[in-house]
DNA sequence: CGACGTGTAAC
DNA sequence: CCTTTTACACGTCG
């Protein structure tokens, strides 16, 4: 059965997300920033307005040289992720009966699958669509974009035909000219790595990608990629729109200075530990495994994890991400690290939480 | 098959 | 100069 689908993109959330209890920088380039707190202006931007990125300015440049690119009256601001989803929150609940299914798939965008809502009639859809946009406005100030399409794909990629405060659409029989004469990069999911391998072997375009020799696409990323590929290419996606349960919480921060010291990074890592527990109480989250994130000088990654008893306890995680963190450094005497993390994963919810995520109970697994 | 570690992608 | 958070696929090991 054919579809319709909308997918929601709140325009640069965290920026707006600040005008609205700062009413006073309205109108204003803004820059939100992550700082590591290095040195003044270490980190990296993590999102900016339309009116900051007429300067170039872009998520994850360096505050350092987001500065230098800005103007005179350029406001630039620390991130509150509490207040962030806080907002996202009070936004998804906004729109929650406004189809038939909502798949909140990040902090700042949605997809709804309003086939039966709507009738399956795309005039209905796009009413929803407006229905949503003033809603949104109206309740919270923010403006936000939307795509309508017959899959999640189309209905992503249809969201960025009009932004800011956009509504456009793409039907079916449409599908194919949207597509046709697209890079490979401009497809949602095909990242850096895939479209180096992907021009390697002489393919630039969504064209050349679906008209590709199966051989070669399968040697190059093996079945299950390569079908997933050539369905993009096409505008194929299949995949249903579903609630989201959140399956794993993280926290990360970024020492002072490199270090090898236990005691430095422990402390660190304890910290860490206790603003997850906040987040993971405020959740009504158990955990079933605990993983270390450590990040060295050169900015690799490497994890370690370990499974325990069902627990809704930090300290024991705290503890447990202590060890790990032991024998990581005793392992690798001569590494520095540079940023430190804690994850709990494995998550259940207890019954008496009334967050949106029990109302769907477990997933399949 | 579950646990664990890495890579890729998006935000 | 280089932040954070989440998801998922896949390989490997026992």
């Amino acid at each position: 059965m054919s579809r319709i689908i909308l997918h929601m993109d709140l325009d640069s959330f965290y920026a707006s997300a600040e005008e609205i209890r700062h009413p006073e920088i309205k109108g204003k380039p803004i820059v939100i920033c992550v700082f590591s707190g290095r040195s003044a202006d270490s980190g990296a931007v993590a999102t900016a307005n339309y009116l900051a990125r007429k300067f170039g300015i872009k998520a994850g440049m360096p505050i350092v040289n987001a500065k230098r690119a800005a103007k005179e009256g350029t406001v630039f601001l620390a991130r509150d992720m509490d207040y962030y989803r806080d907002l996202s929150e009070r936004i998804m609940q906004l729109i929650e009966d406004d189809c038939d299914v909502l798949e909140q798939a990040s902090i700042d965008e949605a997809y709804l699958d309003v086939t039966i809502i709507s009738s399956g009639s795309w005039d209905n859809a796009k009413k929803i669509a407006e229905v949503i946009k003033k809603k949104i406005l109206e309740e919270t100030g923010l403006t936000c974009s939307i795509g309508i399409g017959p899959n999640k794909l189309i209905a992503k990629m249809a969201g960025k035909i009009k932004k800011p405060d956009g509504l456009s659409a793409v039907k079916e029989k449409d599908v194919g000219d949207f597509m046709i004469n697209r890079d490979v990069a401009d497809i949602f999911g095909i990242g850096v790595k895939t479209i180096e391998i992907l021009n390697r072997i002489g393919i630039k375009t969504a064209k050349d990608l679906a008209n590709a020799n199966p051989i070669v696409l399968i040697e190059n990323f093996g079945k299950n990629k390569s079908i997933l590929l050539a369905n993009k290419a096409r505008g194929i996606d299949d995949s249903p729109v579903e609630p989201r349960v959140m399956k794993q919480l993280s926290k990360i921060g970024t020492l002072s200075e490199d270090s090898s010291d236990m005691k430095k990074i422990g402390q660190k890592l304890e910290d860490l530990s206790i603003e997850l527990g906040t987040r993971a109480k405020k959740m009504g989250a158990l955990y079933q495994t605990v993983s270390l994130i450590a990040i060295d000088s050169s900015l690799n990654m490497q994890t370690r994890s370990k499974s325990i008893e069902e627990t809704d306890d930090i300290k024991i995680a705290a503890a447990l991400a202590k060890e790990l963190l032991e024998k990581y450094l005793a392992e690798h005497p001569e590494k520095k690290l540079r940023r430190i993390g804690i994850s709990i994963s494995n998550l259940a919810y207890k019954k008496e939480q009334k967050s949106l995520g029990d109302f769907y109970s477990m997933p399949n697994k």
